[in-house]
DNA sequence: ACGATATGTTACCCACGGGTAAGAAAAAGT
DNA sequence: ACTTTTTCTTACCCGTGGGTAACATATCGT
C-alpha cells in the first residue's frame, strides 16, 4: 500500500511475475502482521477482533484465511516475527568479539531498543497461553533460549574477569526484567526516545556488575556517555505516559 | 469454610449475631476473590470463567452476583486488594525514618516480597483496560502513587546524600521493571523463595545507587548479607520454572 | 412458630466474535 | 477469448460465557 514496488515496466521473464506475485502475497501477510499487532497491543488480544484487523486493512474478515488458520495463528506470527528480531540480535553479537561483560551491554542496548517497537514489546505483552500449544511450545523454546543466552554472556563475564562473581541466574532475572517492562510503559509519543532509554539502561543495568570502576560519570554531566542520542531534554517533570507498575 | 467461627455459644447480646454475619458475609467475599485471583492468574482473565470460579467455591456462577456486580468487579477487587498492602508497606515506610537509600531499600525488599504473592502479583499481571472506567481510573491513581513514591525516595536519596546523582525517573522504571517482573516469573514451587529473592533483589537493583561503598561482599561467600533467608541451596541448575521473558 | 431478609439454585437469554460455505470478482495462464 | 486459480465478499452458523429472572431454602429478628 505505502511502498510502491519497484514497478518492472514489463518483466519478460515469466519467473518474475511468479516472484512478484509471491511477493506481493508476503507483503500483504505482513501488512496483516502489522495492523494486527498495533491492534492486539492497543486493545489487547481478546478484546481485539478480526473484524478490527480487517477494517483497518480495508478488507473483510474471512479474507485473512487467506493468510492464516486462525486469530492464534496470528498472535504466533506476531510474537515470531519479535522472537526473530531478538535472534537476529543474538547472533550478529555471538558472531563479533568482547568479553562477556561487552557482549552483555550489547544485549542490553539492543534489546532495550527492541521492546520499544511493536514486534518487540509483542515478546512480553502477549500472554503464550493464547497460543495452540504446538506454537506455544516453539514459543517457551525461543523464550528459553534468550534467556539462557542473558545467562551465558553474564557466566562468561564472571570467567573472564569483567563482571563481578554473582549468581548469573537472578542477575539476568533482574536484567531481563527490567528491559522486559520497557514493553509496558514505553510510548512513542513520549519524550523518552528509545535510544535515551537503551543509553541509560546499559549504563544503569551492568555498572552494577561490571568488575571494574563504573563507567557513568559521578557528576552531573547529564548522562549516556555512549555516542548518539537524538533529541531529548533532559529530565523533564511532565507526565510522560506511563508508571512503573 | 475452613475456618470455624469462635462459636459463641449462645450470644446474649443481639450485636453479636448481626457483627458475625457481617463477618461470614466478608469472609465469604474474600474467599471468592482468593479463588478468582488464583484462577485469574492461572489461566489469565478471559480464559478464566465465572462457572469456574464458583464450582472452585462449591457454588453456582449467580451466587457470586450476591457479592459483585460482575466479573470486572470481581477483578478490580482483586487488584485492589494488591494495592492496599503496597500502600500498608508504603505508609510504614514513611512512618520510620532513615535516609533514602534505606527507605528505597525497606520499599524494594517489601515490594519483591509482595509480587510472589496472589494478590501482589495482580498488580502487574492484571490488565486495567478490563476494567470498567471508574474503577481503572482508580487503579490507574494507585499506580502513579506506588511509581511516585519510588521517585520520591530516590530524589530524597540524591538530596540527603545517599543516593548517587541521577534521573530519578529511568532509575524508579529501571527498580520497578525487574521487581514487576517477579509477579510474572515466581513460581511458588520454584527453588528461589521469596524472601530470598528480596534480599538478592534488594542489595542487586540497590547497590548501584549508593553513594557508599558496595553492601555486596566481592569474594565468594555466597549471598544475601541482610539477615533471614529460609532454606535455599544455593545456584542449582535445573529449571526453575520460569524464563526471563 | 412466623414473616422478612439474605443467600443460593435451576433455567434461560443473548450479544459477541471466531470460524465456515458458497459464490463473485480479479488475475494468471494458455 | 477461454479456463483455471487466487483472492475476496456476503451471508450464515454456533459455541461460549456473562448476566438475569424466577423460584427455593436457609437464617435471623421478634
Amino acid at each position: 500500500m505505502d511502498s510502491a514496488p519497484p514497478a518492472p515496466p514489463s518483466s519478460p521473464s515469466p519467473w518474475l511475475p511468479f516472484e512478484s506475485r509471491r511477493r506481493a502475497r508476503d507483503e500483504k501477510r505482513e501488512a496483516v502482521l502489522r495492523a494486527a499487532v498495533q491492534l492486539f497491543l492497543e486493545q489487547g488480544y481478546h478484546r481485539a477482533t478480526l473484524n478490527e484487523v480487517a477494517d483497518r486493512l480495508n478488507i473483510t474478515k474471512p479474507a485473512l484465511y487467506n493468510y492464516f488458520r486462525g486469530k492464534d495463528e496470528i498472535l504466533f506470527e506476531c510474537w515470531s516475527m519479535g522472537a526473530e528480531l531478538v535472534d537476529g540480535v543474538i547472533t550478529e553479537i555471538n558472531a563479533g568479539g568482547g568479553s562477556g561483560l561487552a557482549k552483555l551491554r550489547k544485549l542490553v542496548h539492543a534489546y532495550a531498543t527492541l521492546m520499544a517497537t511493536d514486534f518487540g514489546a509483542s515478546l512480553v505483552r502477549f500472554d503464550l497461553r493464547d497460543l495452540a500449544e504446538r506454537n506455544a511450545g516453539v514459543a517457551r523454546a525461543a523464550k528459553r533460549r534468550i534467556d539462557a543466552t542473558f545467562r551465558r554472556y553474564i557466566t562468561a563475564g564472571i570467567a573472564d574477569g569483567s563482571i563481578r562473581p554473582c549468581d548469573p541466574k537472578l542477575a539476568a532475572f533482574a536484567i531481563a526484567g527490567s528491559l522486559n517492562w520497557i514493553g509496558h510503559w514505553y510510548r512513542r509519543e513520549g519524550k523518552l526516545s528509545p535510544t535515551a532509554i537503551a543509553d541509560e539502561f546499559t549504563v544503569r543495568l551492568t555498572d552494577g556488575l561490571a568488575a571494574e570502576v563504573r563507567l557513568q560519570m559521578t557528576k552531573k554531566t547529564p548522562r549516556a556517555p555512549q555516542g548518539r542520542n537524538s533529541g531529548r531534554k533532559a529530565t523533564g517533570k511532565k507526565r510522560t505516559g506511563g508508571e512503573t507498575g
